[in-house]
DNA sequence: TAGTTTCATGCAATCGATTACATCGCTGCA
DNA sequence: TGCAGCGATGTAATCGATTGCATGAAACTA
């Protein structure tokens, strides 16, 4: 035995048993207007009699594609992406693409097959969650007609051409401060992600303006540094407590340091929003169980992964026919969601 | 312009570029030992200097496989999922296998792409998250000559022979309720998964079997019904608040539930643990982060993925040579994690 | 030294679907 | 009636890598 596919049907099988040609046989999968109502019929009975699949291989062979996209999540263990994969393959579902998932941080030789991926084999597109990867990866520059089209989601990278799907971060940021300072808040500090990281820079800011326009403090102290994870959220707790001027309230860039950030204050004996308020951002889903519920800048991230989707598609189908590789981005809403996290200072 | 695949190299390409035969190319790529050092040498550094990637497409085609394996996820949005997916990919980094995501809960007609999976298209192997599937897709007996192999991961079907990687369900759920009755308490309940999943069921079965064995009440209005999901714990929150005569402890089948529980009875002013102790299962990242933390059953979800693609890899690798498809299954053990959400009852 | 084996390599068929081009029969218009 | 035009279909080349078989050289055996 040589394996599961010897004797599985071929077109020739189908054209043989439809009285038709390959060609035609082609035609009524790929071309339905091409061939006759009735020929059609007497194909499409005779792929269901002799249960014909097509071969994905010689298919994508002969078009000279590859017959899926690739998804580079910077760490699929993170349940932040999930959901945004699952936009993703919902939209991707009916259009005859795979979707392959790559972790761009997981050994070995990430780099290498990373690469692999963009030369033009493998993926007829890519849509990129990780901003962080090597300079020379993404470089936009070099050798552009070989690169499949990419689309960035989530992340992004600074001053390059090429379509992003991406939610108003800084709008989300002043959300969050105002926010704050509507309860009464005039001491308050953020929790910020990994240093190099565009969300981090741009949140970051997006908090700094907030404040400046409300005229309250930015203090040095009350920047804390993170990574998003829940680890660094119970470490930022411990930096809180080691001050001996503490903001009334902290803004978190991501719903998992907030998170880690309330549970390790609990371990100490200190309780939120009672002693400090918190906000999140993200709003996962466990977001609204937490214990105390968390109010955060929601954003919608299915829709983010569908987006997406949906645009590099549409820029796979425009290389096909003509060059014109239009690299509008979009932007999607953020919203506050107040729980039970915040509420104005004792 | 009709694309970015124009111009790439194909092995011709390398072939000239070395001197040497398209077949010779080939070979010490796939079969290095199979040309001599020198020739190798040459054939790589022609590679290097034309900067030549293999089709996969024609590879594929002319290997008569699909040059990847399908991971059926039953709902991908949900985060427990994501790190088995960290470990399969992980585990298939260096394989050469692309990993295909499919969520087998989305619209539309999943059924039938699940199945154009199955036929041995698209796929070399499957490994599937999700014993609820429609009982024609997975039915073991039918042309078992045309299915690529498959792993069930997680879930299984029960009575088929098919290989499989779980965790040992029954011991966890005894863990829990001794680790309960150890702290002294005796009425204890169990808030299940979705009535037809066999996790459901054999954790029940488990939780059963060790009140039983600890002479303890097992009573059926402690027992309550959901679905893994953290809005169905919620829901057995007011499940349980409605009984005259409550349990003093409830294990969960879930964390997600377990969350979703404590933060509803949160909610109505309820303590955790000193109204009621709670226990969960799979040990989700949050767990240690929750408020109270959790105490839980762990599991070993990067080690299940790394384990069931290996197995599959195996089985793919087995299926070429010969055909003695062995069905050997893994059992991965569970441990008990004591937490703050569990306590002697007042 | 002649015969046999082994090793490295080349030649060319092959995997299965797509599609450019050719063909054939009709319709419609002059 | 004759011919352009059109739609439906067939023929056969093609996509690019792999591999069975053949070949020639080198190494080994008797």
């Amino acid at each position: 035995m040589k394996g599961f596919a010897q004797n599985s049907p071929r077109i020739r099988d189908v054209a043989d048993a439809a009285g038709v040609s390959t060609a035609t046989v082609s035609r009524a999968l790929s071309a339905p207007d091409r061939v006759s109502a009735d020929t059609r019929a007497i194909v499409l009975k005779a792929i269901e009699e002799t249960g014909y699949r097509v071969n994905h291989a010689a298919r994508n062979l002969r078009r000279r594609q590859a017959g899926g996209i690739v998804v580079l999540v910077p760490n699929l263990a993170n349940p932040f992406f999930s959901q945004i994969l699952s936009g993703i393959t919902f939209a991707m579902a009916t259009s005859g693409y795979n979707v392959l998932i790559a972790d761009t941080r997981q050994a070995p030789n990430a780099e290498h097959r990373i690469l692999d991926y963009l030369h033009n084999n493998r993926a007829d597109g890519l849509i990129v969650l990780d901003a962080n990867l090597p300079e020379d990866v993404l470089s936009a520059g070099d050798t552009p007609n070989h690169h499949p089209p990419i689309v960035f989601a989530c992340e992004w990278l600074d001053a390059d051409p090429r379509p992003t799907v991406t939610i108003d971060n800084e709008e989300g940021a002043k959300l969050a401060i105002r926010h704050l300072a509507d309860l009464g808040h005039t001491r308050i500090g953020h929790l910020m992600g990994p240093p190099d990281n565009i969300l981090t820079i741009t949140r970051a800011k997006g908090a700094r303006a907030a404040l400046a326009e409300l005229d309250l403090a930015i203090r040095q102290d009350w920047f804390f540094d993170g990574d998003f994870s829940l680890a660094s959220g119970a470490a930022a707790a411990h930096a809180w407590l080691a001050l001996n001027d503490r903001p009334t309230a902290v803004f978190c860039a991501s719903d998992a340091m907030a998170c880690g950030f309330i549970g390790e204050l609990h371990h100490k004996g200190v309780r939120v929003p009672d002693e400090v308020s918190v906000v999140g951002f993200d709003d996962i889903e466990i977001a609204a169980h937490f214990v105390p519920s968390l109010t955060t800048i929601a954003q919608p991230r299915a829709l983010i992964g569908e987006t997406a989707a949906r645009k590099l598609l549409a820029l796979i189908a425009e290389g096909r026919e003509n060059g014109s590789a239009t690299g509008a981005s979009d932007i999607l809403p953020v919203q506050l969601v107040a729980r039970e996290s915040s509420a104005p200072p004792r």
